[in-house]
DNA sequence: ACATTACTTAACCGAACGGTTTAATTAACC
DNA sequence: GGTTAATTAAACCGTTCGGTTAAGTAATGT
């Protein structure tokens, strides 16, 4: 079962701030678990499942040495889903382009 | 209880398919709750649902006349989550630079 | 007037979410 | 060997999610 990152778990997992935070966090630099933990004002087990999806979502990538993990971010699923809102917004853009194109044709048809 | 437009609520709404469908479908044009509804196989309360979502995440726009409602995109919540995406992978990216710079500058004191 | 169409409301369902507490494991330190 | 520290496991809880069916309302077409 290796479940592999999709739209759907990259989204679903940065739809919370908690997990957001954690995100950011480990754009610094890598942390152990306590150390994600620690700003929160929550139980470790909270964050165990924090971190848990975010794994699953396959954007943080756990290792363990003796009775500390550590943990590190993974970039790709996060370029992936800006780029499928990049393409979004261009889309988006393309069509105003279009209509603003269009207007500027009228504008010209009216002034002959 | 107006509630505007969150990264929360944005990346949530976008985490389902089904939404990302419709809001590719609103793309292309405005349309209403049965057009809307047609290509899922799923029921019409099911689909009002996913729209009142993008509703609440002030993705859509609802604006009925008669009996039909027509939907209209609202882009500036897709625009705001694409942004911040785009910081994280901007922060990322000027990590490794600078990890880069230091990796060259260790080979040229070697070289010496 | 009546039937049809387009949407809405309500009630329900099982699964997943976001948290908790309490107890277990396991590694490191003295 | 015993304590402490870091993580994990288990069980529980109320809410939200993503869907259903069935029934209701209101505008439109004939």
């Amino acid at each position: 079962m290796v479940k592999q990152h999709t739209l759907d778990g990259t989204l679903a997992a940065l739809s919370d701030p908690t997990r957001r935070a954690i995100v950011q966090r480990l754009l610094e630099s890598d942390a152990t678990l306590s150390e994600l933990a620690e700003p929160h004002d929550m139980s470790m087990p909270a964050i165990m499942k924090h971190v848990g999806k975010l794994v699953d979502a396959g954007l943080v990538e756990r290792q363990k040495t003796g009775r500390v993990v550590t943990c590190s971010l993974r970039i790709d699923p996060i370029d992936d889903a800006q780029r499928w809102l990049n393409e979004m917004l261009e889309f988006w853009n393309r069509r105003f382009d279009a209509l603003d194109e269009y207007l500027a044709r009228q504008q010209e048809e009216e002034d002959r």
